[in-house]
DNA sequence: ATTTCTAATATGTACGTACTTATTATGTCA
DNA sequence: TGACATAATAAGTACGTACATATTAGAAAT
């Protein structure tokens, strides 16, 4: 009856952990050999294989080929969150999702959107400016600009009734993301946007996708007063 | 000489996300079993196991065990983002840290924080307040509240000295967080501390830690102006 | 019709083997 | 001493089997 059944991966992952937590392996450390951790867990080199991967994934270790495992010198807190949908967001709220089409125009990118798509040289995109609304009151503001080469399809999409977020995310999957987030001030066009005092602290995601080192779109998104991310866990 | 290899499970993974972006799978519908494309595919029922438990993680489908997988009908940007510590993300720009104590105080915490900490009525707790430095200039400011429960220690650690993070990150290790970002407005007291205009916009980030239920730490992070949080892939 | 039990089923876990691959020692030659 | 090839090593991948476990569909009972 007493609880002598095999280690799980979980608890595998949490012994180790736990050695590192307790001091008993300091930063840059190097552990044992799966091998023979598995020999004194009594488990199966699998198994330990797969809590290690866990503990590389979470930044708690670094393993490479021949070098074995070490304890990474520098602990980082590793928050995974979910960016949704905005509509999704919005009716998950329990709001009445709204979309307003506020700038359709090809153009020449400025520096900043060069540089976040890592262009040199200026290619004409097509920008998009939109109002995402919950219950009719100015929720999310995207400015957005998007590669014709990428995506010549979208000068047909009728942006004023399909929202250009959506249509992407359908049509246009891609292989790398980036995004940053960042505070800034409401300029008197946004704050007029977004129904806010100007000056008023908002904050700023910028997402930039691309697929197979081609850019696809670069999008910043502020959101209204109030607005938090939040991860868990 | 033809590349008649078996599927690695990145390859089995990549194809089954091609079938959900190409439209073959939609969203909420429900994908073969995995013995089933294993078979397909010709790989073994673990190759494709892994893949999936990749493409769940990543939050594009969702299973369950007996199910069956299904396309995730809210597609959500999924990014993972590591907030260093600030000592680290300092010297890692080659800037000079330094640190500076603020306040230290016991406390009766005020709403805001029971409710990030979760508890109902008020203990005491310690109040830290500090400022980080790069280069003798504010580079974030935090606002810290420590359990005596959870971390009676603290209270002889000279944290004029000793940054509380760090001494937390090596003495108090938690099993759960919770982290969320906004944006706020620098208020007088700030805007002196961090040497900006009083109402410029900061990004704040909110950490709780728990160990087993029962709260360690609460801190508000303000950052410098232009600080930005990126997450890569 | 509603609840409760039961069986079917798809994913999840664990294991052990065989083989691959990146990386690091080390040993040789110039 | 340094450059370069070579061998040793530890993690990574793939497979197949056996079994565990959650969940759901359907049958049986109320």
């Amino acid at each position: 009856m007493t609880e002598d059944q095999r280690l799980g991966w979980r608890e595998v992952r949490d012994t180790i952990h736990g050695w590192i937590l307790s001091g008993r392996y300091g930063a840059g450390d190097k552990l044992p050999r799966d091998a023979d951790i598995a020999g004194d867990l009594d488990c199966a080199r699998s198994t330990v294989l797969r809590a290690m991967q866990d503990l590389s994934d979470a930044g708690v270790v670094d393993r490479r080929r021949r070098g074995g495992t070490r304890v990474r010198p520098d602990p980082v807190v590793r928050a995974t969150l979910d960016i949704p949908i905005t509509r999704k967001e919005i009716e998950g709220n329990g709001g009445r999702y709204g979309y307003r089409l506020v700038r359709r125009a090809r153009a020449l990118p400025p520096a900043p959107v060069l540089a976040a798509v890592g262009w040199d040289t200026p290619r004409e995109m097509l920008r998009v400016e939109a109002l995402h609304l919950s219950d009719d009151t100015p929720h999310m503001f995207e400015d957005r600009w998007i590669s014709l080469e990428a995506a010549p399809e979208v000068l047909s999409v009728d942006l004023a009734v399909q929202n250009a977020n959506e249509w992407l995310v359908l049509n246009k999957p891609y292989s790398r993301f980036e995004v940053r987030f960042h505070a800034i001030a409401a300029d008197p066009r946004l704050a007029g946007l977004m129904q806010v005092a100007e000056g008023a602290p908002m904050l700023a995601i910028e997402r930039t996708t691309w697929i197979a080192e081609q850019p696809i779109t670069t999008v910043k998104s502020v959101a209204r007063p109030g607005f938090q991310l939040l991860s868990r866990s």
